[in-house]
RNA sequence: GGGUGGUUAGCUCAGUUGGUCUAGAGCGUCUGGUUUACACCCAGAAGGUCACAGGUUCGACUCCUGUACCACCCACCA
């Protein structure tokens, strides 16, 4: 017999190891079977799963657990991320910690760093690759991947070559954001901003007054730039030149007119600075002028500076100030500027702007072959959502997907760190030039040297939907082309593209956006694809797991950390899992504390006592419950048509509610189901006496539906609920939504369940305890039956000992029973009834079904609903105003008797 | 500055093309309960003018406009 309460500790490991060791888990490309793919986001592979991973795993693992019972073959496939800069930050973080060695990259060389990373990583991807396990996600792991793995290196360099070639991929002078203390170039998308508040300086700059919170890169300053319609600069024209005092002596300057300028900030009139500003490169690039570095990448001023030269710029800033304000240069200094300052998301190092030689892709030439026509980059990812290709859910994500678009500029592609993808080209410098080579191996020959950088993490992520399900072993093959790659791996052939893309919409643009680009440029030139394919059919964007307050968790702040795999050991998965999920709408940020899991906690408990309860009475009937064959499901009593009508309800919702990602719903569904309608109701009701066979198998339906939801417990309780011939229940085929009928039954079963709610009902709001006889009142004969076939049940669930039918209406009668069309019921209460208690009651009712009617007469009234609205409708509004004119007339009956 | 979303019971949130919602759930609160599965339970109750102001409509939590407050995203101004 079951333990009195469900003990997930003991049960979830062995039940995964279980599932694991059976194959369940492995798809199979050469299935006949219609396929069902979800690529898991690689974790990154530092450090631990957090709630935003879990989440993430308990949604794909209900999709995927639901399609596999659904009879699909289904192909989840794991994997986790090198994150470039991220793991390679924490391994130089804890080498400067441990080993006291300030700067590991100059001390141990490329290689060595390179070793220890990947031997972190190896660590703490068994971390990772063990939480996901604990999560209960079923996914392949005999399809595990890496994204620094050799074969993804191919396919990584593959693409880089290709794009080269079709001129996607190019080199170039570019303003980059460079932080001077990781040495590196970091993307828009890496940057945070933080408003500080630091002085204005205003500086006499020949006739003009310019601004500046930078005096430090003021030196090399030769332009002044000022709106052209501006009239208070009329009489400059552009191209004019002057000559002007400046910080290190005089200095030519031109007089440029450009429209960027905003007239009615400050003075209206600036200096550029085109080698450390965004908009001053885009500037001198639009106007052709010369552009000049002023800080060197270590972050001092370089001999441009004169004296200053060396100098870090706090250490120069103040001297600059008080050089030019001895000059009599300075004109005014507002300390109370605010304004926002760059810095970097990882390590919060300040971003200096800089031009640097980097490799970029570019989204807007015009030749990436889709669907049999040459668009860019930025149009094709536009396209495929547009025509319905991709489709976002939740829906207005597709808005900010476009609006992202819109403004994209052409993607920064190397970064100066170590850990990761190197950039496959090398050089070999000869006395009159530098000859390059772009290819997918070395050059033959010697001299030659591969480019230092690597590329940014997103590039290998951005192919990982159809990256992974390239054949490993054909990769090796270096004769074969990129083409040839994908034609040939079976995984790809069967399972891309894949069905759902699941992940937190804060990366929608790092990354989900890139995998459009990349997977629709990689395949769109291929006949055998259709001339293209996308990544994914459907994003699924969940929202942020935020703490109790309101407050993101984060885990420089570990009080407001929730660790998933705590709750796990405290809870059970299936609790947890439950707990984000149910009462969760996509895109929409979410609050997770211990009460709610332990409440999900409790439903679990709930339902393993519920089975416990049904094995009971197998245990006391002396039935073997596997020996009980599916076809045994015959209803007896009202109740057991009550359930088996529900349970076809349930059935149809739930299965169309998660098959159109409605997970929310579908939980709420079963959850109340299984509570209300299924424990409190049914199997109160069948006390007594049992049908076994039927009982039975309506809660093997129960662990079939609910299983995704929370996969443990029910696989656990199926293994002593299953028929003998069933095998587990993570691959047991979902039951068939039938369309619902029952109609006639369902209305009996109705009268049934009001009766008993009713005298409850009655018994508390009239404090009466024990009532011998009950009275039901039948305003229509075809309930006599019905009611009559219930006697015991009814007398038992109402404690009354003897009960009376009565065909006609009584003195008296009771305000409650207008719950009940057909039925009335009345309990003598042999003088207890408080009369006025229940006229104030009758009143306040007769008050409200009057307006309610006025509502629905007003709405058939209108000539433009009886004609447009589908008659369904209408007549159901009839049906309303009739019904509600009848209880109306008995309120007003029973009124007068009251007086 | 540009954009997106939110504002529903004490708390956390559902509410799918406007009409079975005369607004729901969980938690919390209160009342009652040793009913042969479960106190991680059962039966009930209280609690909301669905942010505010207009509009469209026979009818609005649901659509439109505006306001306030709260989030988030993008850009970043010398």
């Amino acid at each position: 017999m079951l333990e009195k309460a469900y003990d997930p500790a003991g049960t979830e490991d062995r039940i995964y190891a279980m599932w694991e060791s059976s194959g369940a888990f492995r798809a199979d490309a050469k299935s006949e079977k219609e396929s069902f793919t979800v690529s898991m986001p690689p974790p990154n592979a530092t450090g631990q799963l957090h709630l935003g991973h879990a989440v993430m795993l308990a949604l794909e693992d209900i999709f995927i657990r639901f399609n596999r019972m659904r009879g699909k073959e289904v192909l989840w496939v794991p994997g986790t991320d090198h994150a470039a800069i991220a793991t390679e930050n924490v391994v130089i973080k804890q080498i400067q910690k441990e080993e006291k060695i300030p700067n590991p990259r100059a001390k141990l060389g490329r290689e060595e760093l390179i070793r220890r990373i990947a031997e972190f990583v190896e660590r703490s991807r068994d971390t990772i690759r063990s939480q996901v396990r604990k999560m209960g996600s079923s996914c392949d792991w005999s399809r595990e991947r890496y994204t620094l793995e050799p074969a993804l290196n191919r396919l990584v360099n593959e693409v880089f070559v290709s794009m080269y070639r079709d001129g996607l991929i190019y080199r170039g002078h570019r303003i980059v954001n460079w932080d001077p203390k990781l040495q590196t170039t970091v993307s828009d998308d890496e940057i945070v901003y933080e408003e500080r508040k630091d002085p204005f300086y205003t500086f006499q700059y020949g006739p003009f007054q310019i601004g500046t919170s930078r005096p430090e890169t003021k030196f090399g300053d030769k332009y002044v730039v000022m709106h052209p319609e501006d009239e208070r600069y009329a009489k400059y024209k552009h191209g004019d030149t002057f000559t002007a005092e400046w910080i290190n002596g005089p200095i030519k300057a031109t007089i440029i007119k450009d429209k960027a300028v905003d007239p009615t900030f400050g003075t209206g009139v600036m200096t550029i600075t085109p080698w450390h500003d965004t908009v001053d490169f885009e500037l001198a690039e639009r106007q052709d002028l010369d552009k000049e570095q002023i800080i060197g990448f270590d972050g001092k001023l370089l001999p441009i500076a004169g004296e200053f030269e060396g100098m870090r710029i706090e250490e120069a800033r103040p001297k600059i100030v008080s050089k030019l304000e001895k000059k009599g240069l300075l004109v005014k200094i507002d300390e109370g500027y605010i304004h926002n300052v760059a810095l970097s998301q990882r390590g919060k190092g300040l971003i200096e702007p800089q031009i640097k030689e980097q490799w970029f892709i570019d989204v807007n030439k015009r030749v990436v072959q889709w669907k049999r026509r040459e668009l860019s980059l930025k149009e094709v990812m536009q396209e495929v959502v547009k025509t319905g290709l991709i489709k976002i859910i939740p829906e207005r994500f597709e808005k900010e997907y476009f609006h992202w678009i819109d403004n994209l500029r052409d993607w920064c592609i190397s970064r100066q760190i170590w850990w990761g993808h190197r950039v496959p080209v090398w050089y070999k410098k000869s006395e009159s030039a530098v000859d390059t080579h772009v290819g997918v191996t070395p050059p033959e020959g010697n001299g030659w040297e591969q480019d230092p950088d690597t590329l940014d993490t997103w590039f290998s992520s951005a192919l990982w939907t159809w990256s992974t399900l390239v054949d490993t072993k054909l990769t090796e093959d270096t004769s074969l082309s990129l083409q040839d790659l994908l034609l040939q791996s079976p995984d790809f052939m069967k399972f891309h593209p894949t069905d759902v893309l699941e992940t937190g919409y804060d990366i929608i643009f790092f990354w989900v956006a890139r995998m459009v680009l990349m997977t629709t440029y990689v395949t769109g030139s291929i006949a055998e694809l259709e001339y293209g394919q996308v990544p994914f059919e459907t994003v699924y964007l969940h929202g942020l797991i935020r703490t109790r307050d309101g407050r993101k968790m984060s885990k420089s702040d570990p009080d407001t950390m929730i660790d998933p795999l705590d709750m796990i050991g405290k809870y059970g998965a299936d609790a947890l899992r439950l707990s984000m999920i149910v009462g969760q709408s996509p895109g929409n940020d979410s609050r997770l504390y211990e009460e709610k899991i332990a409440g999900y906690r409790n439903f679990v408990n709930k339902l393993w006592n519920a089975s416990r309860f049904v094995l009971m009475q197998c245990d006391q009937a002396k039935v073997d419950p596997h020996t009980i064959a599916p076809s045994d499901m015959k209803p007896k009593s009202l109740a057991d048509h009550a359930l088996l009508y529900e349970l076809l309800s349930v059935r149809s919702d739930v299965t169309d509610a998660i098959a159109t990602y409605r997970l929310s719903e579908a939980g709420e569904r079963l959850y109340s189901f299984v509570w209300d309608f299924f424990c409190d109701w049914y199997l109160e009701l069948s006390k007594g006496e049992v049908n076994i066979p039927f009982l039975v198998n309506a809660l093997r339906e129960i662990l079939q539906l609910i299983h995704s939801y929370c996969p443990f417990v029910t696989e656990e309780l199926w293994s002593h609920v299953k028929y003998n011939e069933f095998g587990m229940l993570i691959q047991h085929p979902w039951p068939l939504p039938i369309s619902k009928g029952h109609g006639e039954e369902r209305e009996a079963f109705q009268v049934l369940i009001d009766v008993v709610t009713t005298v409850r009902r009655m018994r508390s709001d009239y404090g009466v305890e024990q009532a011998k006889t009950i009275a039901l009142i039948l305003h229509s004969q075809k309930y006599e039956d019905v009611l009559a076939s219930q006697k015991e049940h009814i007398l038992r669930l109402t404690k009354a000992d003897q009960w009376t039918l009565t065909a006609k209406p009584e003195k008296h009668q009771n305000a409650a029973s207008t719950f009940l069309p057909g039925v009335e019921v009345h309990i003598p209460l042999e003088g207890l009834l408080d009369l006025a208690k229940e006229k104030a009651s009758a009143e306040e009712e007769r008050d409200r079904l009057k307006t309610y009617k006025k509502g629905i007469e007003g709405k058939l009234k209108n000539k433009a609903f009886v004609e447009n609205a589908p008659t369904a409708v209408v007549d159901q509004e009839r049906e309303k105003l009739a019904s509600t004119e009848e209880k109306l007339k008995k309120i007003e009956e029973r009124l007068k008797m009251l007086k």
